[in-house]
DNA sequence: GTGCATACAGACAGGTCTGTCTATCTCTCG
DNA sequence: CGAGAGATAGACAGACCTGTCTGTATGCAC
């Protein structure tokens, strides 16, 4: 039952730390998870995790933090293979790649956003510049892509993107391939 | 700043306790809110609470119950006065409004996804048949509007009503516009 | 009026959670 | 060797939360 030690004692504890609360706040939620639980997976000392991070609050949002950059660093290098105009659509396919992987249980965005009612909670800051910068990509692919609504249609792929996370969450990832088959009619054949 | 009695105090009990509880938990979430609250919040006692609900996981299954039966009758009555074939892309004329509204504030079946991690709490149990029940009408919307695969696009409707509830919850009502728009495309010019 | 159902009021127990603090250990550098 | 940085271990305070229990008040049926 207990899913012990997954992170090597050697790799400094912040490390340690921050991959267990990852793993633990991302499968079971910020909140159902406690302090005691991540010390305990992280193997650690509680004055460790106050000396690092400072309060809780404040690992939530190093967690998330970490999740944002990993994703922009995932994503661009994803797309990065094909032309601009291709782009938006390989992003659906990353999308689908992810829903489909075993640990996949949503998005932790999404999820630190229905847990943290308030707004400026700095995990949930993290997380509204980082739909931001989805956004961004989204429209600088849509241009790319010569489509006749450009700002329009990153609106409907952001709409897809969250869709598809949120459905492949409860649905299964076949919802990540509608959405991916859905991004594709937006793009794809209509010149004009 | 405390939002006191807003239900009147000879309603019954019950459905005080439902109305505090409906308040509290969309607004601030239903692991934020404790039993203290709803109960100051509807002006009644602790055993009142415990009499009608026996503990605080079926007063939350017994609001979100009460959001999906309000749901279901308040989309059918929507769509109900348009042919069947108009019904899909009528329907999300009611997730404009809705996002729209002015106590928008995303959807509490997500909610409480993501914050109750145990996939057999009552309340998810009753989410999850809410989905069944929703994939079920948009494909009869989606037959009815004679599109060349109705399975696939129910699915991409279902990926576009969580992504525009997600989206307008974090960038405003014109995510719930795009989403639309995204439907019409899939359901043909031909319409109406 | 008596009895009963229903509700209020609130104390209380038992548990959990965050955050602080003290004491100890270990490693490295000078 | 010795000092200090960084870590561990865990007790502890204070807050909060769920659920139980006792006692009291109100209203209705008979």
């Amino acid at each position: 039952m207990p899913a012990k030690p997954v992170t090597p004692r050697d790799v400094g504890v912040r490390d340690r730390l921050l991959d267990a609360a990852d793993r633990l706040f991302y499968t079971e939620g910020v909140r159902s998870v406690g302090i005691d639980r991540v010390l305990a997976d992280a193997d650690a000392a509680k004055a460790s995790l106050y000396a690092h991070f400072g309060c809780k609050d404040e690992l939530v949002a190093a967690y998330v933090q970490r999740r944002v950059e990993a994703a922009r660093s995932t994503i661009d290098r994803f797309v990065r293979d094909v032309p601009p105009r291709a782009r938006a659509l390989r992003f659906f396919d990353w999308v689908v790649e992810w829903a489909e992987s075993a640990d996949f249980r949503g998005c932790p965005l999404q999820h630190v956003v229905a847990e943290l009612s308030d707004e400026k909670h700095p995990a949930r800051l993290i997380a509204a510049r980082q739909r931001e910068w989805i956004l961004g990509r989204l429209t600088e692919w849509a241009r790319a892509a010569e489509v006749s609504h450009p700002n329009r249609v990153a609106g409907a792929l952001m709409v897809l993107f969250d869709g598809a996370i949120a459905a492949a969450e409860q649905d299964g990832p076949k919802r990540a391939r509608d959405a991916r088959w859905t991004a594709e009619k937006l793009l794809g054949a209509p010149r004009r």
